[in-house]
Order: C-alpha cells, then sequence, then structure tokens
RNA sequence: GGGCGGCUAGCUCAGUGGGAGAGCGCUACAUUGACACUGUAGAGGUCACAAGUUCAAUCCUUGUGCCGCCCACCA
C-alpha cells in the first residue's frame, strides 16, 4: 500500500486524533476475540471498578498495564482478550443511593425493598457507564462485546450455586459470632474492609472495689462506656499483684454488680495495671477469654450505636443472667445516649463517684469501616459466616507449589502470610442492594438453604412438613462475588467454549492493598469450584501517592483526576506513556510527577515530526517494510537499525517482565535521541539520500509498532500515514527482530563519529564559535574516501572539512584523529587539558592493573576490558599528544 | 509488636561489584531542508550514616537514623 503525500498539522494534536481512532477501533471491533484454541491465550480478568466510581490516577495506571499487555500479546499473534467488568459494590452503591434518595425526602426504608432495587438499577443504567466512558477516552481496548456486571443473570446465578455448594459441604453457616458492626451502614463488615485509625484518647483506670470490702483492682480501658457489659476482670496467672483476687468477686461502680476476677494468659501484666475488665459482647479478646471461661456475653450497644440495655443475642451464654438483667433499671440515665456521649457521661460519674483513679493520654488506633469511616463497633451478632481453612490451604499449597507466580516476587509472602493467620468470613450483609442469601426459614426457624424458592418450598415441606417460609433478607459480600469473576466471567457454571480455553487466565493485575480482601478469594474460589488456578501470574502494580509521597485525598487538595488534569493537558498517550515511566518493578508505590506525562506529549509531537520530515522527502518513500540492499546501507543505516533491534529487543523484554518504566526509557531514549537528534540529522547529509527514505520510513514502522501497547494513538496515526501492511496497527504484528538487520561493528564505528561530533561541537562552543558559523574540521587524509563519513561528522557538527595528510589504522582510529582547527592558542590549551585528563585516566588504569590483587582475583572480563580501556587511553593520549606537537613553534 | 519499601544533582527519579546518569528547573547561545511542544553547550552530587566482606562498594552483609506503607486481639 502506497500512501499519498498528506498534508499534516505542524503540531500534533491527540484531542483531535484520539476520540476519532479510538472511535475507528470500536467500531471495527478490534479488541474482540473469540476462544481459538489454535493459538496460545493471553487473558486478563480486568477488576471490576464500582459502579458508582470515578476512574482515578490508580485506575488509569493499572489498568495501563493491562491495556499493555493485552496489546503487546496481540500483536504476537497470541489469543489476547482482557475481559472487562463491573462491580455492583454493595455497600458503596446503596450509601450513593440513600443520598440521592435522600435529596428527594426519600428514604430506603420508606421505599420499600423492591421499589429501592428498581431504582438501583434505574441509577445504574443512569451513571453506571461513566467510568468505561474515562476508560474510552484513556484508550483502553478490552473486549466490550464481552462486559460483564456481577450482578448479572449469568454472575447472580453462580453466586448463588456457590454459596448453596459451600453450605452442603459445610463450609458455609450460620452462627452468633463477634462482627464488625458499622452503626452508620447499619451493616456487618469483612475483616478486610476494617482499617485501623489512629487517634489521641485516654486510657481511663477505673477502681472495681472488692465484694468483701477491700480496694479490689484498679483496670485500663480506652472504653469505659462498655464496663455496663462486663462480665469479669482478667489477669495474668502468674502476676503476684493479684495472685490473692483470683476467684473473688470484685463489684462494678454505678451499677453496682458483682464480677469475679480470673485468670486469662491473653492478659499482659506489663500494660495498663495488669488487669482488664472483660466485655465479650464488645471486644475480639474478650470475646475469646468470655469464650474460654464460659462468660456471659450481654450487649449494651445496639446496632445504631445507643447504649441499651443488657441485650442477649441468640444463644450467648446466659448463666448468671438474672443478675445482668437486673441492672437494667441502674442504667436507665444511660440508655438512648450514643456510645460516645455515653462515655463522656460514664468517666464524668465515675469520677464524681470516686472510682475514677487516672486519666492518661493515650495514643492508639480505632478500627474503622473503610467506606463510611465510622468507628466499628464489635457486636456479637448472628451471621453467615464461610470456614476459611479448608478453602485457604490448597490456595497455600498453589502458591506454594509454585503454580501462581507474584511479581514482584515479595508479594508471594504477603499473599502467604494473609492465608495463614485468616479467620472465618462473615458474608452477610444488611443492605438491599447484592445477591440475596439463597436461605429461607420456617416459622420455627428451621434453615433452607437452595438455589431457587421452588426447591426451598420442596425441602422444607419433605424435612419440616410445611412450606411457610421467609426469606433472609441480607445480601452477600461484594467480595463474594467478585472472588468467583475469574471464571464467573467466563460463563461458569456452564462450560463454555471461552472456559476452556481461557481459564486460567494468564495474568492478573491488582494492588498490593487487596491480595487478601481479593486475590486470594479468587484462588481459593477458583481452585475449588474449577479446579484450577484462576491465573499464573499476579503483577502487584504499584499504590500512586502525590509527588512527595503522600497519599492522594480530596481534603488534601492534592488529588489529580486523570480525566480532568492529565488527559486534557497531555492527550491519552502522554497521560499512559507518562505514567508508566514512573512504574519500577521493586518499587511498591509511585510518586506521581505531572512532568512525566509533559515529556511524553513533547515526545508524542517529536514524532510527529519526524514522520512529517519522513513523508515529505522529495525522493518519496518505497511499500512498507522495505529496506534497500545490506551493501547499499551506509554507516548510518546501519547503526540506527542495529539500535533499532536492540531497543526492541530491550522493550519486548520489559513488557514480558512488567518492567514498564524500562521499556518507556528505552522507547524514549530511541525515539528521542537516537532517532531524531543523531540518525534524522545524518540524513540531511548528502551522502545518505539514497537510502535515507526506506530506511526512515522502515525505523518508524517498526518503532510504532513496538511503543503501540503504550501509547496506542500516535503510533497508530504514524503508521496508518507511513506505508503500512493492514487496517490498523491494532492488530498489526510486533515488529520481527529477525527482520532488523544488526551490525555491530559498524554501529561501533558510527557510535565513533557521534563521540566526535560531541567533542567538535563541545569545542565549538568553548571557542564561541557563532553556530550560524561553520567551524573549521581536518580529517586525516586516510579517512577522506569514507565520504559518508566525513560528510555525517560535516552535517552534524556544522564542519567545513579539510584533510591533513596521515591516518591509519581501523576506521574508528581514523575518526578519532579527526581534530577541529582553531587558533593556536585556543587549541593549545584545550589539548593540554585534554593531555592532562588522559594521564590521569591513563595513571588510574595502571594503577590499577599494577594491583596484583585486581589481576589475580577479578574475572578475566573485567581484566582484559581495563587493559582495553587503558590501551585505548594511551592511544587518545598519544594522539593528542602528536596534535600538541605540531601545534608548537618550531 | 512483626513485615515491606525508600533515602543518588534544587525537584522527581533511573542505574551499576570496576570510569556517577536522565528529565524538569537554572545559565548561555541558536531559528541550520521535521519539530521553539526545538537544538547545542554549561553549572550542579563525600550516591543518608557507620562498621564489615572484597583486589575493588553508591551497589553485597550487618547495624543506626529518617520517611512511607501493610499486617497484628496490648485493653
Amino acid at each position: 500500500m502506497r500512501t499519498e503525500r498528506p498534508e499534516l498539522a505542524k503540531t500534533y494534536d491527540p484531542d483531535e486524533v484520539e476520540p476519532r481512532l479510538y472511535a475507528r477501533s470500536l467500531a471495527a471491533h478490534v479488541f474482540h476475540e473469540d476462544p481459538d484454541p489454535a493459538r496460545p491465550p493471553f487473558i486478563i480478568s480486568m477488576p471490576p471498578p464500582n459502579i458508582t466510581g470515578r476512574a482515578h490516577l490508580g485506575h488509569a495506571s493499572t489498568y495501563t498495564t493491562m491495556d499493555v499487555e493485552t496489546r503487546y500479546h496481540r500483536m504476537l499473534g497470541e489469543n489476547a482478550d482482557w475481559l472487562p467488568g463491573q462491580d455492583h459494590a454493595a455497600i458503596a452503591t446503596e450509601t450513593v443511593l440513600i443520598r440521592e434518595l435522600a435529596k428527594e425526602g426519600l428514604t430506603r426504608d420508606g421505599l420499600g425493598r423492591e421499589a429501592f432495587i428498581a431504582r438501583a438499577w434505574e441509577w445504574r443504567e443512569l451513571y453506571g457507564n461513566s467510568i468505561n466512558e474515562s476508560f474510552q477516552r484513556l484508550g483502553f481496548g478490552p473486549d466490550w462485546d464481552r462486559e460483564r456486571f456481577t450482578l448479572d443473570p449469568g454472575l447472580s446465578a453462580a453466586v448463588i450455586k456457590v454459596f448453596v455448594a459451600l453450605y452442603r459441604d459445610g463450609l458455609v453457616y450460620r452462627g452468633t459470632r463477634l462482627i464488625n458492626w458499622d452503626p452508620q451502614q447499619l451493616s456487618t463488615l469483612s475483616d478486610a474492609e476494617v482499617e485501623s485509625v489512629e487517634v489521641d484518647t485516654f486510657l481511663w483506670h477505673i477502681r472495681y472495689r472488692a465484694e468483701d470490702g477491700g480496694d479490689g483492682v484498679v483496670i485500663a480501658t480506652t472504653r469505659p462506656e462498655t464496663f455496663l457489659a462486663d462480665v469479669a476482670v482478667a489477669v495474668h496467672p502468674d502476676d503476684e499483684r493479684y495472685r490473692d483476687l483470683i476467684g473473688k468477686n470484685v463489684i462494678l461502680p454505678l451499677i453496682d454488680r458483682a464480677i469475679p476476677v480470673i485468670a486469662d494468659e491473653a492478659v499482659e501484666s506489663g500494660f495498663g495495671t495488669g488487669a482488664v475488665k472483660v466485655t465479650p459482647a464488645h471486644d475480639q479478646t474478650d470475646y475469646e477469654i468470655g469464650q474460654r471461661h464460659s462468660l456471659p456475653m450481654p450487649t449494651v450497644i445496639d446496632y445504631e450505636g445507643r447504649i441499651a440495655a443488657p441485650i442477649w443475642r441468640y444463644e450467648n451464654a446466659a448463666e448468671n443472667r438474672g443478675a445482668i438483667d437486673a441492672q437494667a433499671q441502674k442504667m436507665t440515665k444511660y440508655v438512648g445516649l450514643d456510645r460516645f456521649e455515653a462515655r463522656k457521661q460514664i468517666v464524668a460519674d465515675l469520677r464524681a463517684a470516686g472510682a475514677l483513679v487516672k486519666e492518661e493520654p493515650y495514643h492508639t488506633s480505632v478500627p474503622t469501616s473503610s467506606r463510611s469511616h465510622a468507628v466499628i463497633e464489635p457486636l456479637l451478632s448472628l451471621q453467615w459466616f464461610v470456614s476459611m481453612e479448608p478453602l485457604a490451604k490448597p490456595a497455600l499449597e498453589a502458591y506454594r507449589s509454585g503454580a501462581i507466580r507474584f511479581v514482584p516476587e515479595r508479594f508471594g509472602r504477603t499473599y502467604e502470610a494473609g492465608l495463614e493467620t485468616l479467620r472465618d468470613w462473615n458474608i452477610s450483609r444488611q443492605v438491599w442492594w447484592g445477591h440475596q442469601l439463597p436461605v429461607w426459614y420456617t416459622p420455627s426457624d428451621d434453615v433452607v438453604v437452595a438455589e431457587s424458592e421452588e426447591e426451598a418450598r420442596k425441602i422444607a415441606r419433605e424435612q419440616y412438613g410445611t412450606d411457610d417460609l421467609r426469606r433472609d433478607p441480607d445480601t452477600l459480600d461484594t467480595w463474594f462475588s467478585s472472588g468467583l469473576w475469574p471464571f464467573s466471567i467466563l460463563g461458569w457454571p456452564e462450560q463454555t467454549p471461552e472456559l476452556a480455553h481461557w481459564y486460567p487466565n494468564q495474568v492478573m493485575i491488582t494492588g498490593r492493598e487487596i491480595i487478601f480482601l481479593w486475590v486470594s478469594r479468587m484462588v481459593m474460589l477458583g481452585l475449588r469450584f474449577v479446579g484450577k488456578i484462576p491465573f499464573e501470574t499476579v503483577f502487584i502494580a504499584p499504590l500512586v501517592f502525590d509527588i512527595h509521597g503522600r497519599k492522594m485525598s480530596k481534603s488534601l487538595g492534592n488529588a489529580i483526576d486523570p480525566m480532568e488534569d492529565l488527559v486534557p493537558k497531555y492527550g491519552a498517550d502522554g497521560t499512559r506513556f507518562g505514567m508508566l515511566r514512573q512504574m519500577r518493578l521493586e518499587s511498591q508505590e509511585l510518586h506521581f510527577d505531572e512532568r512525566f506525562c509533559d515529556e511524553a506529549r513533547r515526545f508524542a509531537n517529536k514524532l510527529w515530526n519526524a514522520l512529517r520530515y519522513t513523508v515529505a522527502l522529495e525522493e518519496g518513500l518505497p511499500g512498507a517494510a522495505v529496506l534497500p540492499p545490506a551493501d547499499k546501507l551506509t554507516l548510518a543505516d546501519r547503526w540506527i537499525l542495529t539500535e533499532l533491534h536492540r531497543t526492541v529487543e530491550t522493550v519486548e523484554k520489559a513488557y514480558d517482565g512488567f518492567r514498564f518504566g524500562v521499556a518507556t526509557d528505552a522507547l524514549l531514549q530511541f525515539g528521542w535521541y537516537t532517532f531524531c537528534d543523531w540518525y534524522l540529522e545524518a540524513t540531511k547529509a548528502p551522502s545518505q539520500r539514497e537510502t535515507r527514505a526506506a530506511v526512515l520510513s522502515f525505523v518508524l514502522n517498526a518503532f510504532v509498532r513496538a511503543m503501540h501497547p503504550i501509547a496506542p494513538f500516535v503510533t497508530e496515526e504514524i503508521w496508518l500515514t507511513l506505508p503500512h501492511d493492514g487496517a490498523t496497527i491494532v492488530t498489526a504484528s510486533w515488529p520481527d527482530l529477525a527482520e532488523i538487520p544488526s551490525f555491530p561493528d559498524d554501529a561501533a564505528a558510527f557510535d565513533a563519529v557521534v563521540k566526535k561530533v560531541d567533542e567538535l561541537r563541545n569545542a565549538r562552543a568553548e571557542w564561541a564559535i557563532p553556530p550560524k558559523d561553520w567551524m573549521k574540521v581536518e580529517v586525516p587524509a586516510s579517512l577522506a574516501g569514507e565520504s559518508g563519513v566525513v560528510e555525517a561528522i560535516a552535517t552534524l557538527a556544522r564542519a567545513e572539512i579539510a584533510t591533513y595528510d596521515g591516518g591509519n589504522g581501523a576506521l574508528r582510529d581514523r575518526i578519532g584523529a579527526v581534530r577541529a582547527v582553531a587558533d593556536t592558542a585556543k587549541l593549545r590549551d584545550r589539548y593540554q587539558r585534554d593531555v592532562a585528563r588522559l594521564e590521569s585516566e591513563v595513571a588510574r588504569s595502571e594503577k590499577k592493573l599494577a594491583n596484583e590483587g585486581f589481576v589475580a582475583k577479578a574475572s578475566a572480563d573485567v581484566v582484559a576490558g581495563e587493559r582495553a580501556k587503558l590501551d585505548e587511553y594511551r592511544r587518545e593520549l598519544a594522539r593528542t599528544r602528536d596534535a600538541l606537537a605540531d601545534l608548537t613553534p618550531a
């Protein structure tokens, strides 16, 4: 295909090009693939963003790596597909919806479940696509024809099937446990969604007097309000101070209830007073102590986070219940108070009663919801759980056997550590937007779990003689459905061709903060239900912070919105290239610096102008991928082809190893400096005329293909303008190293030209020769035969060439002997400095080689290298001394 | 408490067991057949600190300091 010489804009305009080319790709469905067992699969399941989400910088960077990998593997000819989808994000979406409804004066409960869900779906239709629009503007090319949603009928069926199967296998169970309760969201949260936030508070020291009238004990607590539900005081069994108290009773102040002093190993004598109040229904450690000692477990905080008369939840141990219930009338003044309000009141009352011994300022952390940021209340509650141990074991084994590989490797240890310490997973949520539990109860609370209501009735009739059922209103944790993602997205439980060829996926890319939350669950559930690991490689992309390493946040005012702040300024290409440039494999943080995006934007313009130069050559361009015969290629041609070969090789390895910083470094270095600053300038020498059009076109064509996965638009625009084969660069082939000739010796000779030109430019600056003047340069007569070399030097250094008698040896030596002509004093000065510099280099090198230890112990390569270096210095020194001698008046 | 990452030029970061690098910023010059979203040149660094291993350490080991993150039931 031969391209007409078009009119090309002087400046590359991403705003015009990018949407146009994206629409073209979309219309042609170039990102779509079907399973093709004849080709190796390369599948990435896109971590489904929340439908409420906006594309933030973390998405932009992480998802760009997925796009790069998919595009690269597609160009390699693999059956590559990137599977997109969205997550219903139960709690997050419900929160947003409730807020929206409030603007209309409506409430969730007022609407009722059915109407609320209907509104949620409407809302999703309206706004759920905005993140996809951002992704498209960023140039992401997942297989949009295969987009899925976690609440799709197919995925919902998978969720129900898994829940029921796990229940029947005894891995899903219902029980009363201490759970994380968010009093603001009015729902439970999994451990993984709870984060610690540091706060300044107090450690209150409170005296519980002994029942027999003694001083009793002083306990230290950060949560005095929960003392209403205390059922014991615990001390360490070996603590001498309290030995006599163990087994005796102390009296809770204000409410005058007697509780025992018990001994438990969990207590650390060194902390606080060495005595701990035990409140099993409001603290994890206390709960475990309570279990060990069969203590009653009253709750005194309700679901709204208010103080309540003792509540007994389900099968709580209830010995001594009478005494606890009897306290209700003594705590009426606190009932209904918010927990933090109650804390103030109780502290004041304890102080008034003389029970408050000390208030010690104290820095600690409190659990908060990673969603609502409300302080989590540990509460005893009847919920649904998944037993983790039987699932975790095979998932650990898959990692330890090497079936799953982490990049960087060290994150494998994070995964391992997480799986070793998993507690059972609380999966029931008290929200409506989600997969409702396939669980029904009979009037007498018998539990029926089934895939459908029909099946549930049948079971109920057979087992319990009733079909009067009510369904559990709770829904499943969002992560339950996302845990199935890599296979549910492929159609599981149906045995689809996609599942057959594309599972396991080759790569999963995500952030380190969800290694336990998500990655481990996909592995556990994939192994259990498909019988195979879900993916072979997990690439953990760095987390994005601001330029000074601070978390990006609206309140700090340092958040960068890629769609608002970057794409309009730098284009999608500039944004992508600039982000990837900062991604270094071993670094777990990316301190985002916008300057890299600006550099990338200018780089795109630079390449664009190299294209303009190329297509404007009067001799015209040959067809795609046509090189002149090797014997016609000039030294400069051989050099640029060799450099191209090396660059493609480097970029290939970089993409293979997720080293995006290395790939962008190599592309930038080659494209801007090697290609534009040196080769393209060299083609302005007359001797390059015969071959330059073909070589420029060939190099640009291969180069933009190597860069395409990172910067899809500018590369496509350039590729389409050049002679090319095929309809779009998206489906073009990866540059074949075998077809890029490499001439290492000639390339080294041209390196000498580069070095010489640098030296001449340097001399020009030093001698203040105006750039518009041609500087005078003499080349040894023996180099005159190499007209291409002489002209290249003349063009690049803007020099007028004369010859002098002399010069011999290898081409590189003859190039080295090229010299600038200036007035004698200036030249002498320069040569003298060169001699001094070279003498010191020679001395350093000689000293090193004279070191017996070095010669004896260093590797042969290094010693030989050092000798070669010394040799080179000596020759250069000799050359410079000769030149200096020539100048010295006789 | 455990684990991980970082500390290199004013800023942001590469890099290597053997001659300290880039971009931006700064200074000076320049409009040379594409590009001023450009080119050329220059200034600028005891590679956090200490000890060790080594013929040789910015790089490896250990320790210290500072910054950041993750995990953990010290109330």
